[in-house]
DNA sequence: CCTTGACCTTCCCGTCACTGGAAGCCCCAT
DNA sequence: ATGGGGCTTCCAGTGACGGGAAGGTCAAGG
């Protein structure tokens, strides 16, 4: 299978598979034109990491988890420890984004938003003093 | 004052205070010695900086609301469209980021953790089939 | 007067995970 | 043989800085 293939099957971009094999995640064949061949197994490899990506996991985590993933000794509780953290991670995220929202909210429900000068957004920034 | 003490002042690193300078949101003076002169109205303005980046707004967004802050003549209405765009995108992110939460704390709950290799979550990741 | 150390300057590279684009080769159909 | 798509590599840019080098400046102490 070519590049374009693998593309459409995993819903990956091309540059970002090739991306892939230059940070080492995958290590496909080359055809004598040198043209990667994807053989099965690298395609799982890219489904796989395309959906560690979308839980958010860093390219570094995904490395951890598919080298776990390829270890049949592995202990289930080192993939649990770097799920934990990255969930830590994610909440502190949405920690952070909540105070956003919380106090953006305000801020724009107190503006009027009509043609006048006045914003309490702006006095807010400015040091609400 | 120099950098140092704005730098102080304002909570912001010096290398992001010349940073500011080098994108066009500030302009401070410069004493004889090429050393940075800052006025009040540049401590004020690196503090409203401060303030919109830590809700969240980008450069360009900080960079409008200035500009907005800096004109009397202005409409409120344009200063809390700016602020719903990026309450909107703050709410989209949150969104994004609870799915994460809820998929990964279902495959935490359901990993035990231990010593052996069977893991649901590389399971999934690996397309739970 | 000299030195020391803290402060300041510019400049360049690195971050993270790609994305865009240029230049050029390869393959198939007409 | 020509055209168009797909493939290759390489280089540069993204956002918002941070690290660190090389060198100028200033105030205090010996």
């Amino acid at each position: 299978m070519n590049i374009g293939d693998v593309a459409t099957r995993t819903g990956l971009p091309a540059k970002t598979i090739r991306y892939y094999e230059d940070i080492g995640l995958i290590k496909p064949l080359r055809d004598d034109n040198g043209y990667r061949r994807f053989r099965d197994q690298d395609v799982h490899k890219l489904n796989f990491l395309g959906r560690a990506r979308a839980l958010g996991f860093t390219i570094e985590d995904c490395r951890t988890l598919l080298a776990l993933y390829e270890d049949e000794t592995r202990a289930s509780a080192d993939v649990k420890r770097v799920a934990r953290q990255h969930l830590t991670q994610i909440e502190a995220k949405i920690a952070d984004l909540n105070a956003m929202r919380g106090t953006l909210s305000h801020l724009i429900e107190a503006c009027a938003g009509d043609d006048r000068p006045d914003c309490p957004i702006l006095k807010d920034l400015g040091g609400n003093s």
